[in-house]
DNA sequence: ACCTCTTATTGAACGACTGTCAATAGGTAG
DNA sequence: CTACCTATTGACAGTCGTTCAATAAGAGGT
């Protein structure tokens, strides 16, 4: 992989470049594994090099989790037709096949997002939005879910739900099958609502 | 701060100060930001003697951690008396207290256990696992909660939900109020449980 | 083919931090 | 008061993030 001789990209490649190797690091080390000198030796630069594309090591990870999340959101996007439970069905098994193609990755991301970083963290929301608010949108005239603050938390936490049961079936399936594992998640984020509305 | 004079304590006195500061800290900094460094001065010790008492930074964090995890388990005990569905209302009113009085600790043990390292995360794990645990058991003849895989997960995905509404909670409130929280949470468990058994 | 100029790229240097270890000194037993 | 045990120190080596003046790749003009 080292490179004795200089290659001289332009700089719309070299950005490009880094950002896919930084992804793709991703799936084997854990985020704050990614260091510059590792970065740079794999991708055959100089340390320096990578200050010229990205300020800091920070706002490189930054990069590198925001192509992530876009990824995420581009390859799970909802069907447009058909009714809103099926499409919620959909939505879900869409969510699932993209965890469980690139875990690792995906790890990466939601432990980058929990590591604090405020920049990172608020790019994970941004993420996580963008899921939810799907669902909202594919309510429409929100028969199912009206749109109240309860409720709203309670969409945020089905979410994080969501998340530890799709992550922890993955490692350990413990004989429970991809269809059951949809049926559950699109079929309690009803039974949760109605829940939270029963409160007094 | 500065200790002019050395101060020999016992082995037991120096690593109890070490622990505790270490928590504390934990409450004004991410747990990365725990340096050597800052803890060495901040508790006017020599960088050297931290790593007499604990081998490495990662061993010195996950005491820290493991600490902060045993103070949230004894803290939130549930009574031992009462309904099962009284108790939980109990449990989940300690742990969201926890949660509110405890907040940046508490976040920073989240965090850290996200965070990759496999110690840190089995701390947490097991602390979770101890709150999880108590719900089963004060379910006693598992009548409301049977002891299959599906519901394990779910109760699993239940504990996520928890702890995403209660810390979410805590920074927007949105006129939720603490028993309305309170409420919801716990009386989520059950439609959550019933709507899996419902899966074919 | 050669030269020139822009700028992508380098590598040395600095500071902050983790980790190691032989030397030092605090406190206690005798 | 002395001697010994060991808690504690401080200096040193290695790694990593970050900066910046110097270098050379490669395109365009002649």
């Amino acid at each position: 992989m080292t490179q004795s001789v200089r290659t001289r990209l332009s700089p719309a490649e070299r950005r490009e470049q880094l950002l896919d190797l930084g992804v793709r690091l991703l799936a084997t080390r854990s985020l704050d594994e990614l260091s510059i000198d590792l970065l740079a030796e794999e991708a055959g630069i100089s340390r320096g090099l990578l200050y010229h594309y990205f300020g800091s090591k920070h706002d490189f990870r930054e990069a590198v989790v925001r192509r992530a999340a876009d990824d995420l959101i581009a390859q799970t996007a909802p069907p447009v037709d058909g009714e809103p439970e099926e499409r919620l069905l959909v939505s879900m098994a869409a969510y699932l096949d993209y965890v469980v193609a690139n875990y690792e990755g995906y790890l990466s991301l939601v432990k980058g997002a929990a590591s604090g970083n405020a920049a990172l963290r608020a790019i994970y929301e941004e993420a996580r939005a963008a899921l939810t608010d799907r669902i909202f949108r594919e309510d429409a005239g929100n028969q199912i879910l009206p749109d109240t603050p309860a409720v709203r938390l309670v969409v945020r936490g089905w979410s994080a739900m969501t998340e530890e049961l799709v992550l922890t079936w993955k490692v350990e399936p413990n004989g429970v099958t991809r269809e059951e594992l949809i049926g559950i998640l699109a079929g309690s984020l009803r039974p949760l609502v109605e829940a939270t509305l029963l409160q007094p």
